[in-house]
DNA sequence: TAGGTTGACTTAACGGATTAAGTTCTATTC
DNA sequence: GAATAGAACTTAATCCGTTAAGTCAACCTA
């Protein structure tokens, strides 16, 4: 399996060395390789076994050089590293993007900058003036999202995770936020809860503001009382908003967490305070992983697919760097999977 | 900013734009670029005043193709996806990598390969082929790892997260495994411990059998009873492992587990078996994140620095392709982060 | 049999940066 | 005033694959 015949490890092999070697000329050996007409069968199968023989790869940088592209795509994680380090979202949309990349030939090139947000666009300008991307996937769409407008003015193509962006020209992998509000909303108040509260993710973020509206819109339309509070991604910062929450006159009877690690540290401050879950407090988590089903009891939770959402936007892009632009594309919906931290409040 | 001024977003600058635009031949625009001899100071000023104007970037391709290295350096993930779910270590190995990689001006080109561990060796190749990389990162060392001797036969300059390997001549960051089980063993057994369990992650990878050699021995020098038990790294698995020991005759009155995840399912598993943690069950995790700090009580974990031991790992490679062979680096310690799962037996 | 077509190539230019080897011109030195 | 050194350039080759344009022989047709 690991690279057959005893061949020098030193040079590798270039077209000119197959050229030299069958007694052709440079251009029949591309002919042959890239299966256009204009050389021989047998000519076209001795180049190939050649080729084959001396592990012979295009140089991308060769390829890059005259006109091709690269089939490299850019992706840069720009949130602050603690929260990468409990965020399971990232992991699982790099795994479902990098199949699809993989699958189409195309290879990922990551920056993870931790707290420094300006430094994305300087990387984007980077790798696009370096010519080592064809495009980019734009993650965590912030409200007036600067980056947007920077790539139409460079000119690189990029897919945008959230929208819908009316009236710009890239594509956009749009979740239905609102809707799955309202399947969160639906449960809790199918069980009896008529106070929730909702533990948001910073505002900063579009989808936090869509899940926020959606949450409060789907609570009047079931009457529902909604509180909703703000915090970082960070456990101990959901910890100490949700102790804060749950101490109140009114305290809800039913809490919507912005994602998982959310849930888990919101739980457990509950759990400290002596609550019980589900008796006196059910949960609901917006985003789902195995974190959820590892506690006790297991979180209900918004599963939606996350390698398949990753996938999704790298197709996006491929189909937009090979010319075909499929604007406002839907993610795969949520699903709403019901565990213990859910039941009628007593 | 974003990118200042209106030009136009279609055409990247070259060197020869510059070259024509002052009337001097590429070569000086090279010299002053590089910061090479051979220019007038003021020239090398009006060289680099318009290539910031222009947004110019030294196309990475032509750079490449005349003889400098790639500054990339490329990963295999090669875990199963529903894993790198959840280990967490890897996105805090990641963010550590990255971070080193970019101060030093590198890129990572990932690959995540789901469950065709096979793929691993054939992307080294490729991409090595293609001349996009200029070395690699190997992760999880096996016991019989083809890996070593694919990279020598391939030419391409590696560090190995494992090791050590006599006689290799690929460097290696490596961990002393026996140390941080002598050092979770000891806090134990001065507990007063006499039986303790390790849930011991795949023996296919070197670590694995390096812990559980490490606590065999820590035990047999403690007087301590250790059983060591196998699962692969999913919470469900482990789960079922720690279920099985914990009721056995004599059940251990300690768990080690081989990470965060296996450790947070084998305690959700003991709480089911209606054991009390830490008054029936002590527990230690052999990794630690924010996981082990989010569930009641919070595990006792061996805390490593990842993101360190990523960044060691980035610069013992980037020393290499520049020419400086580390050999064998020792990892940054593990600690022993003490918390609630950890008390004397009762 | 002249003229045309096709197949199987070869030649040469190109892309963008690097760099060895010139070429000018000015300034210094004896 | 001639020789020499050095600064400040330019020229041209190189890296490797792609591709338009050209060559040459064989085969086909009216």
């Amino acid at each position: 399996m690991a690279g057959s015949g005893a061949r020098g490890p030193r040079r590798r092999a270039t077209m000119a060395d197959i050229a030299e070697q069958l007694g052709i000329s440079k251009a029949a050996v591309s002919y042959a390789l890239n299966d256009q007409p204009g050389v021989a069968a047998d000519t076209r199968d001795r180049v190939l076994a050649l080729a084959r023989e001396l592990g012979w790869h295009a140089s991308s940088s060769a390829r890059a050089l005259s006109g091709a592209q690269t089939s490299v795509v850019g992706l840069v994680l720009s949130r602050p590293t603690d929260l990468l380090t409990v965020e399971t979202f990232f992991i699982r949309f790099l795994a479902g993007l990098e199949q699809v990349l993989s699958e189409r030939g195309f290879s990922l090139l990551l920056r993870v900058i931790g707290d420094h947000p300006e430094d994305e666009i300087s990387t984007y300008e980077r790798w696009w003036g370096e010519r080592r991307i064809d495009g980019v996937i734009l993650m965590d769409e912030r409200v007036h999202d600067p980056r947007v407008s920077a790539l139409a003015e460079l000119g690189l193509p990029g897919v945008l995770c959230g929208g819908p962006m009316p009236g710009a020209e890239l594509p956009c992998v749009w979740t239905d936020q609102a809707g799955d509000a309202a399947v969160a909303v639906q449960h809790l108040a199918a069980l009896g809860h008529r106070r929730i509260g909702h533990v948001c993710g910073p505002p900063v973020f579009a989808h936090e503001r869509a899940r926020r509206r959606g949450v409060r819109r789907a609570g009047r339309a079931r009457g529902v009382e909604v509180t909703t509070v703000e915090a970082p991604y960070t456990g101990p910062e959901a910890g100490k908003v949700t102790r804060r929450m749950l101490a109140s006159e009114s305290r809800p009877t039913a809490l919507i967490f912005g994602s998982d690690t959310m849930a888990i540290a919101g739980l457990s401050a509950a759990t400290e305070l002596g609550l019980r879950v589900p008796e006196d407090l059910s949960a609901v988590s917006w985003d789902d992983s195995i974190l959820t089903t590892l506690i006790q009891p297991a979180v209900t939770a918004l599963s939606r697919d996350t390698p398949g959402y990753g996938g999704l936007a790298a197709a996006v892009l491929i189909d937009l760097i090979e010319g075909r632009n499929r604007g406002l594309v839907r993610a795969p919906l949520s699903t709403l999977q019901v565990r213990g931290s859910t039941a009628r409040p007593s």
